[in-house]
DNA sequence: ATTCGGACGGCC
DNA sequence: GCCGTCCGAATT
């Protein structure tokens, strides 16, 4: 600190002698010290260094160029760290480049230090991250920091593993040989084709050995492969799968809670091409894989997919723009199919992959037993409980052969009250809100428009009745527990997720996306209080609940029997009912084109204090037939929130126009605003 | 004449 | 963002 004070007294020289020359600036001393001292040795070789500098403002967001000293002439390489002088202070950045020549008028500063020599922004990545930033209206620096993640010097001492050979080609298609286009996609992939696919992944089915093929296929062939699962879960799920596949030290799996150390030397074992196979969550979607062969991604509709972090990317995006520039192979996988997914295969841009009507047939049925089952209902338990008797018997016949497994909503999810004898949710008479009770004694409110509704009955049957409806996991496993002495319960839910269970008999009650897998498949699967996901007041509210009941749902073992408990009209469950994951997308994305919402339309959200927003919607040169909606309150501090949608054929203007109206903003030293691209959800 | 501070422009 | 520079106002 001391020492940059005294920078202006000419004690620069003294700090870094052989270079004062390039440091020079227009104060006396420094004059005087330029001439006393020898010019600065530059490299010899392309002594300019193009620098991607760690700066958070949009309109400093390119890189700059800066002289390489003769001393870094071997380690400056593209793709290291340095630190750089800028704006007066030593910050991080990477080079991306080595030219002969600048385009600067002015004289380039030094590189300060080559923190590493290590490779480790290749040029394909560094390329993926400017054009993640220009789709996402945000910046390559933001991008970099999810992409390349922190050094851990004691690991990059350690060596890493010799390359291993390709393995060899899988015998036979496995698991693949039962889909549609399975065999013919493996087998294109083992001739290092770049087949695009979108996989129905069926019912009873190990997901994680279908990947594993894939990614043997691809490593066959000579090539890179590059996986990315929503969690840690699945992550050592489809570790295990590629071990048993491709036997060990083959592949690697990235994720941020492996710790610094770990989770750099896993990196750079990808980075030195030790590893060909990279298998991660989110951020390994940047992950620098030699000669990628193909990206995939296992069940893109977990919001886990979507990064927190501006500019929020969504690691399917990430990937498909991989495999848009550098031509590789693509899979998006999932017992649910999204409706981005669906558009891949609309555009005919992927293709799908199906499992025959016949053989999910075999492997599952799915049964929404009428409301007439609870009137009729004699049994108590049946009645008492949210489980009507087709559900109990379900329950107990699937206990004489193996687990069953109970999803309930999770507590607190929807607290909305319903009617306690057709189940139909309350709402309220004004505005359809739902309604609830805020405490034991007071009247029932509307969430929504906040009317009291001390007289409420059911519109659909005239009962006066309500039931909390949200008995959550553990009054659940309870009740099930009482009805069925001698036969262990289990609970996963929240902070205490259970991985897996055995074959044995068993109820597991698990909240949705905390199901345990079965080693041998659920005898069978009830869902419970399918209602409620589907009264959350949320816009992709139909996609969600299909996804995580198909999930659930597909644990069950082939043969295995799923009773989900709610409105048998309703679509949602009719999907279900049919095992129809690609005709609910298609009707969904029928929808959104309809309603110009994403995929088929580029949508952006702006948020932030209303004068910032005001000010960027100025600036914005929009493409033709945009539409501007709002600006409206969020509700959260004194934000407010500008929707912006476009024709899809100028979803990069948007974007364009978005970033130079940030950047005109950033330099004029006035507040920028949050920018979201395609949000996963509009809140 | 000298010092202080706030605004502004540039950042290689 | 931060630093350096410039210029006007306050201070000796």
């Amino acid at each position: 600190m001391t020492r940059e004070s005294e920078t202006e007294s000419g004690e620069q020289p003294a700090l870094l002698p052989d270079l004062a020359r390039a440091a020079v600036r227009t104060s006396r001393a420094q004059a005087t010290a330029r001439t006393a001292r020898p010019a600065p040795a530059v490299a010899e070789d392309h002594p300019v260094a193009r620098v991607l500098v760690d700066v958070p403002l949009a309109h400093l967001d390119r890189p700059f160029d800066y002289a390489v000293p003769a001393t870094m002439a071997q380690t400056a390489v593209p793709g290291a760290r340095v630190k750089v002088r800028f704006a007066g202070q030593d910050l991080d950045g990477f080079v991306v480049e080595r030219a002969e020549r600048s385009d600067h008028e002015g004289r380039l500063t030094p590189l300060r230090r080559v923190v590493s020599a290590e490779p480790v922004l290749t040029p394909e990545v560094a390329e993926l991250a400017a054009r993640v930033a220009a789709r996402y209206a945000g910046t390559v620096s933001d991008v970099l920091r999810l992409a390349v993640p922190p050094r851990h010097a004691t690991a990059e001492k350690r060596p890493s593993p010799d390359p291993q050979q390709p393995p060899p080609a899988p015998d036979d298609a496995g698991p693949w040989a039962a889909y549609e286009g399975g065999s013919a996609f493996l087998a294109a992939l083992a001739r290092g084709d770049a087949p695009r696919a979108v996989c129905d992944v069926g019912p009873a089915e190990d997901w994680t050995a279908l990947l594993a093929l894939a990614c043997r296929a691809t490593a066959s062939a000579g090539r890179g492969a590059l996986l990315c699962v929503p969690d840690a879960r699945d992550l050592t799920r489809l570790d295990r799968a590629l071990t048993a596949v491709l036997g060990p030290g083959r592949h690697v799996a990235l994720s941020a809670d492996l710790g610094p150390s770990k989770r750099y030397a896993a990196f750079l074992a990808v980075a030195r091409g030790s590893v060909r196979v990279v298998i991660g969550t989110r951020a390994a979607a940047f992950a620098p894989v030699r000669d990628l062969g193909l990206v995939a991604v296992w069940d893109d509709g977990d919001d886990l997919h979507a990064e927190p972090r501006a500019p929020y990317p969504h690691t399917r995006e990430v990937l498909l723009e991989r495999a848009h520039a550098s031509g590789c192979a693509a899979l998006v996988a999932g017992h649910a199919r999204t409706v981005e997914a669906a558009y891949l295969v609309r555009t005919g841009w992927a293709r799908p992959i199906v499992l025959p009507r016949a053989i999910v047939r075999e492997r599952i049925r799915v049964t929404v037993p009428g409301a007439a089952d609870h009137d009729l209902d004699r049994d108590a338990f049946a009645r008492a409980s949210r489980v009507p008797r087709l559900a109990a018997e379900t329950l107990r016949r699937g206990l004489t052969t193996g687990p069953v497994l109970v999803q309930t909503p999770r507590q607190g999810y929807a607290a909305s009250l319903a009617c306690d004898r057709c189940l139909a949710p309350a709402r309220c008479p004004a505005c359809a809100g739902p309604l609830r009770q805020p405490g034991p004694l007071s009247p029932l409110r509307c969430r929504w428009c906040a009317r009291e509704e001390p007289h409420w009955s059911c519109a659909g049957c005239g009962g006066r009745g309500l039931r909390a409806p949200v008995v959550g996991e553990r009054r659940t496993a309870e009740e099930l527990g009482r009805a069925h002495p001698g036969v262990p319960v289990r609970t996963s839910a929240g902070e205490t997720v259970v991985a897996a269970v055995g074959p044995e008999p068993a109820i597991v009650v698990a909240t949705p996306g905390a199901e345990p897998v079965a080693s041998q498949g659920y005898a069978a699967v009830l869902l419970l209080d399918t209602w409620l996901m589907l009264a959350r007041p949320d816009l992709r509210t139909d996609e969600e609940s299909l996804r995580r009941w198909l999930n659930a749902a597909a644990l069950v073992r082939p043969g295995g029997h799923v009773v989900a408990v709610g409105d048998s009209a309703h679509p949602v469950l009719q999907a279900l009912v049919r095992w129809d994951p690609a005709g609910a997308a298609e009707r969904e994305l029928a929808a959104r084109q309809e309603t110009h919402l994403p995929p088929a339309s580029r949508l952006a959200t702006l948020t932030g204090e209303p004068g910032a927003v005001a000010g960027v919607q100025e600036l914005l040169d929009l493409p033709t037939g945009t539409e501007v909606l709002g600006p409206v309150p969020t509700g959260d501090d004194d934000e407010v929130r500008l929707v912006l949608r476009a024709p899809r054929t100028h979803a990069a203007a948007l974007s364009a126009a978005l970033r130079s109206a940030q950047a005109a903003r950033s330099a004029r030293k006035l507040p920028v605003v949050r920018v979201q691209v395609d949000p996963v959800a509009l809140g």
